[in-house]
DNA sequence: GCATGTCAAGTTGTG
DNA sequence: CACAACTTGACATGC
């Protein structure tokens, strides 16, 4: 079992920077290139310090957070690689990320965020999300990530028709992203039944999230969700994935959806131990929170009770 | 220095 | 009907 990081770090010196659209806009052209440029090689380098320091604390896996390039995608400051003035040094720390991952055999994935929905009606919004993948598949790509990872979206009251938009959208999608594409079931719309036989039918794999189906539960239970989804990654020869995160207030009081800073052992599935999967852990305290359920779960071979 | 408000984008459920 | 929650900091601004 392989477990993951999620972009950002609590302890560990690594950081990431960002930018505004409206900053952006205050500057010339120029003068919002060079800091972009300076921006982007920050993170990169960052991004290269995130590896290694993954790969010391023994975890298997990294999530990159979305706006490694702010704002790359936007109307209006929008802007490609080359355009930087340290555009070919950023590519090179890329190259050399890619080959990093690999000597380490690090996991890297993608998570685009709320605004990226291909089932919407809207054609604008669509558009939009296709772009936004775009640019991941190109980060993808240049580091060698294999997974990126979207929800299925909104409703709309019908989602047989929105899953249906969302099946005739993916062809204008470039191989670098539909070969990496996942589904996630979420915690307010769409469970792993929802999901299972749509991502069965186009060969797209399901990132089983736990957290969000004991939040929306569709009546399959954990070990059997856990199964059905593993199947999605077997069709396609990969190492399955999944998510798991412990509720900030507990079980019983109020909103279970938020994440709390850690795991409690006790939501880990027991079923999953000795399997064969990346397991992303969403959770505040970052880096801390997978070392500490690492060593938790090494202490207790034998499950931690459901 | 430190506290505070702002930041591209969508959708849903709640108050 | 407006607004916060998803998730989360970094940065700009203002004291």
């Amino acid at each position: 079992m392989r477990f993951g990081l999620c972009c950002l770090f609590k302890k560990e010196p690594v950081s990431f920077r960002t930018t505004t659209a409206k900053r952006l806009l205050s500057l010339q052209r120029d003068r919002q290139l060079q800091n972009l440029s300076e921006i982007c090689f920050h993170n990169a380098s960052n991004l290269y310090l995130a590896l290694e320091a993954v790969h010391r604390l023994n975890i298997g896996a990294f999530r990159i957070m979305s706006p490694l390039f702010p704002r790359m995608t936007h109307p209006d400051v929008g802007y490609r690689l080359e355009d930087l003035p340290d555009g070919k040094k950023i590519r090179q720390i890329m190259h050399e990320i890619r080959i990093l991952a690999r000597q380490y055999d690090i996991r890297l994935s993608f998570h685009p965020d709320q605004f990226v929905v291909l089932s919407s009606p809207h054609s604008q919004v669509v558009e939009n999300s296709i772009r936004e993948l775009e640019y991941q598949g190109m980060l993808a790509e240049a580091v060698g990530a294999d997974v990126i990872n979207i929800h299925a979206g909104g409703v709309y009251g019908d989602k047989f028709q929105a899953l249906q938009r969302l099946n005739d959208v993916l062809p204008d999608l470039s191989v670098a992203v539909r070969k990496r594409l996942t589904l996630e079931n979420d915690d307010v719309s769409y469970t792993p039944r929802d999901l299972l036989s749509f991502c069965e039918r186009l060969s797209i794999p399901l990132v089983y999230d736990v957290h969000h189906h004991r939040c929306l539960p569709d009546g399959l239970s954990v070990d059997q969700a856990t199964t059905l989804a593993g199947k999605s990654w077997r069709a396609v020869g990969r190492e399955q994935y999944c998510h798991i995160s412990s509720p900030r207030n507990g079980w019983q009081s109020g909103d279970p959806k938020p994440h709390a800073d850690y795991i409690d052992p006790a939501d880990f599935p027991a079923c999953w131990l000795g399997r064969e999967m990346t397991v992303d852990v969403e959770a505040k305290a970052k880096e801390l929170a997978v070392i500490w359920l690492m060593a938790e779960l090494k202490g207790r071979p034998d499950a931690p009770v459901p």
